[in-house]
DNA sequence: CGTCTATTTGAATGTACTCAAAAGCGGTGG
DNA sequence: CCACCGCTTTTGAGTACATTCAAATAGACG
């Protein structure tokens, strides 16, 4: 399987050397997963952080009432799996299901071991990593709490124009926090005033 | 200044011993600051992490319309500061003041270094942080999609209890995205209930 | 073409907000 | 000791944003 796109990933992260990438590629290991097919299911231990090589995933929490909740997206060049549940071995409030079918690497603890060793900048790697997943969580909360549901819509679509065209209407409604229903009166809106 | 309260709290996160402690007592500094006064105010780089000894202070963010969101509050016992810009170097999206007289210890990053220098262990530590930092905000993202006005305040008073005493009402409204107003009927509402 | 899933539409409703005003409350100074 | 001030909380009326439910329409795929 062709990693490089993963080898990319982290040398703008990290220095490589030629070494270093090929006890990469000779250390992790590629899955492919048909649609529909899970990376976790809520209530497991997130055995691995996984990065995506191609296709699409969705990261969503089952509350109490049966509702779904999307609270990641992931696509090619992405991460996805539950950093906290890996850490610290508690069983995960997320569900990590495929939209598409998706390859992906797998980082377990032991191949993060071995990285470690091997590459020891990689624990800055995954510190900056955690980092940025908690800047992006904190940035939506407080979005959420100061804008409306057209404009955190409009925002979205700036930030992630890839998704609009690959991810259902219903999940992006999802993920914003509304209804199916007024999301698509939102875009009716929007179609509107332009 | 007595620093014991922060001894504690790092012995219970990883193996110190008298030799870092005292290391550790040398090698920081406490600040006493007034209420009203900042650790940080948004758009300057955060310059260092802290750790609360006594007091109270809020960690909020301005948004353009000029109104404030609380993100977090913290007490003694509690870290306060804004981990993205303090790692990055970036200018914050968030100021840090005191809701009353308050004493901290100072993280800086050369405090870090030095920590780090003598406490191998400090680096799990500081990911720890984060971690929980983000599992934090993804919970509250979540919760905030699920759960009425009422339902959220009703768990934050059985999370943070403590809260309820010190900190004024229309903070906790802005922590949980909504009007003072409205979390003045609601709980009116709750006091009939019971 | 029929079936299944996703999107749109509309009416009725509910949750939370805005604005304005009143009431409560702690401190300070006369 | 009371009057006043500033700040916080409460109350109420009117409104806006978003939801629910039900039904119609549109798309995708075999």
């Amino acid at each position: 399987m062709d990693i490089s796109l993963l080898i990319t990933h982290l040398s703008k992260r990290i220095i490589l050397t030629e070494n270093d990438k090929s006890f990469i590629q000779s250390e992790l290991n590629t899955e492919f997963l048909k649609k529909g097919e899970f990376l976790l299911e809520q209530g497991d231990v997130c055995k691995k952080t996984s990065f995506v090589i191609e296709g699409c995933v969705k990261t969503y929490h089952t509350d109490k009432n049966g509702s779904e909740h999307v609270v990641a997206f992931a696509i090619e060049d992405w991460w996805t799996g539950d950093l906290a549940s890996f850490t610290t071995n508690a069983p995960s409030d997320y569900s990590v299901k495929c939209l598409e079918d998706t390859t992906v690497v797998h980082f377990s603890k032991k191949n993060y071991e071995a990285l470690h060793a091997q590459i020891p900048l990689f624990e800055k790697f995954l510190t900056d990593l955690y980092s940025s997943a908690y800047v992006n969580a904190q940035k939506r909360l407080v979005n959420n709490f100061s804008l409306t549901a057209k404009e955190s819509y409009i925002e979205f679509r700036k930030k992630y124009p890839q998704f609009e065209q690959r991810i259902p209407q219903y999940l992006i409604a999802s993920y914003l926090g509304i209804t199916k229903e007024f999301l698509s009166k939102i875009r009716k809106e929007i179609s509107l005033e332009s």
